[in-house]
RNA sequence: CGGGGUGUGGCUCAGGUGGUAGAGCGCUACUUUAGGGAAGUAGAGGCCGCAAGUUCAAGUCUUGUCACUCCGACCA
């Protein structure tokens, strides 16, 4: 965190939490709100992260036998309606279509929440036999879900992600495939997006309406709040069932295939923002920002600043780097190069060509170092992956000290009444005890995770005896 | 879906008891500046969210309506 605010626009992080979110996401220009309501414009900034996380993302699926498609984006109410837990979850925040020009629909359609009906029924008429299977689909598009409160990346009514859909000869291959998903989604917020998360399987309660399984990955915001930011569902044979998605196995008997999906969503440009922003705007990871090194050059219009700075522009082509030569002042430029969240800078003016030398300030940190001009390639290098790996320190840092362990009732609503973050804590497996939780403390189970602890042997609210150890925690 | 708040230049807002529209920032041009959001001069820009009503006269009062926003419940 910042130990100085240099920009007066930006709110700060202990003052308004949500609202330095917003002024961050406002100064950044990531995005404008529009006049449609619920909606966002993603401008150039915020869509060129989008950009980046689509290609490390996608190169990652390919990399696992991934092939992309594309569904439509309408779907007809007695095709929704064919899986009853799922029709239950989603209809509630469709948006119908039933006019076509202007006369009525013969039956309404839903504009996609998500695909997994559209899939189904695309696949029950594709697949016939073993030979055909796996399908590893996947597709990148927008869905639709009104929502009533909505908030910049976080919830809004339309938003970007990519659903993968698979379907499989057997529950093991399924299971595999949906755990194998959550891994690429963990790597990558770990390794790209220096997120570091805690992996898990959500409870009944909370997993997706029609899942057998829900496996999710949860990231600590920097107010302590969870933010779900990867999800992998097991379906078992359920949608096959209702579907009818059948094949004949190799010993010549029909069998209902096993599918997954799995997605991520444009939300975890919202974890990027609040896990390492500070109070003067956006920090973004290296690896995943669109402009890497910003050339700031001083006193631009003395004789050769302007060309030496281009000069180092081409030096480090094989960065994403830019030169702002646009007629700011300096303290402009830098402010700006730091609401922006660009990892680092490089200062140029009369004075450094003189010595031969140059200022780099890093974001994250704001530490200057001053570099002689012929080592500027090899230094950038090595502050890129330095600044990335820090990031994932300090991130990782945060989210071991904010998460706590509670082994009885009062200790439970002791730590959340103080402090927030996650609580590792056994629970029963009870439904009724979880919303119960929920009801008087405001927390939610985040996931039980995979790496299970013993911390006692009853249930830290109800104390009957313990099935899991649970992460807890308020969530966006 | 329940509760609160706000609508006046691009943005943030000011406009007691009704009298015909303002500031700061931003924007445009030029000049001087330049190592942490520089300064001067000159400009452009508003049927005051929308619709009725009261009145000689409505940004201001009445009613309705729409939009946005915040806090809860539901959700990625």
């Amino acid at each position: 965190m910042a130990e100085k605010k240099l920009v007066e626009a930006i709110t700060s992080m202990s003052e308004d939490f949500a609202q330095w979110y917003t002024d961050v996401v406002k100064k950044a220009e990531l995005i404008d709100y529009s006049n449609v309501k619920g909606c966002m414009v993603i401008k150039p900034a915020g869509y060129a992260i989008w950009e980046n996380i689509q290609k490390r993302l996608d190169e990652r699926f390919k990399a696992v036998g991934v092939e992309n498609v594309y569904m439509p984006m309408f779907i007809p109410e007695s095709l929704l309606q064919k899986e009853k837990d799922h029709v239950e979850g989603f209809a509630p925040e469709a948006a119908w279509v039933t006019y076509g020009g202007s006369s009525p629909l013969q039956e309404r359609m839903c504009v996609r929440p998500t695909s997994e009906t559209l899939f189904c029924d695309f696949y029950k008429g594709d697949i016939q036999s073993y030979r055909d299977l796996p399908k590893v689909y996947n597709q990148w598009c927008s869905v639709v879900r009104w929502e009533k409160e909505t908030r910049p990346f976080l919830r809004s009514r339309e938003f970007l992600w990519q659903e993968g859909h698979t379907a499989h000869a057997t529950a093991d291959e399924a299971e595999e495939r949906t755990e194998q998903m959550l891994n690429v989604y963990a790597d990558f917020c770990e390794e790209v997006l220096a997120i570091p998360v805690v992996k898990g399987r959500k409870t009944e309660k909370e997993k997706f309406a029609g899942a057998e399984a829900t496996y999710t990955i949860e990231a600590l915001m920097h107010d302590g709040k969870a933010l779900q930011s990867g999800t992998s569902h097991n379906f078992g044979d359920g949608f096959a069932k209702a579907f009818g998605i059948q094949f004949t196995d190799k010993d010549n008997q029909l069998k209902y295939v096993y599918q997954t999906s799995w997605g991520m969503s444009t939300r975890i440009i919202g974890a990027i923002i609040m896990v390492h922003g500070d109070d003067s705007g956006l920090v973004l990871p290296p690896e995943i920002a669109p402009t890497q090194v910003m050339i700031i050059p001083i006193q631009q219009k003395k004789e050769g600043v302007l060309d030496k700075a281009y000069e180092l522009r081409d030096r480090l082509k094989n960065f994403r780097v830019k030169v702002d030569d646009s007629d700011k002042s300096p303290g402009w430029k830098f402010s700006e190069q730091e609401m922006r969240g660009i990892p680092m800078r490089v200062e140029i003016g009369p004075k450094d060509i003189e010595a031969g030398k140059c200022v780099i300030c890093r974001r994250d940190t704001r530490e200057k170092i001053e570099v002689e001009l012929e080592k500027l390639e090899e230094t950038v290098a090595g502050l890129i992956t330095k600044i990335q790996a820090d990031m994932l320190d300090r991130a990782r840092k945060h989210l071991e000290e904010h998460t706590y362990t509670a082994t009885c009732r009062e200790e439970f609503e002791k730590i959340f009444s103080q402090k927030t973050g996650f609580v590792k804590a056994m629970w029963c497996g009870d439904r009724s005890c979880e919303e119960e939780i929920k009801e008087n403390m405001g927390v939610s189970s985040r996931c039980m995770p995979f790496n299970q602890e013993c911390l006692s042997d009853t249930c830290v609210y109800c104390g009957k005896s313990a099935k899991k150890m649970v992460y807890w925690g308020k969530a966006y």
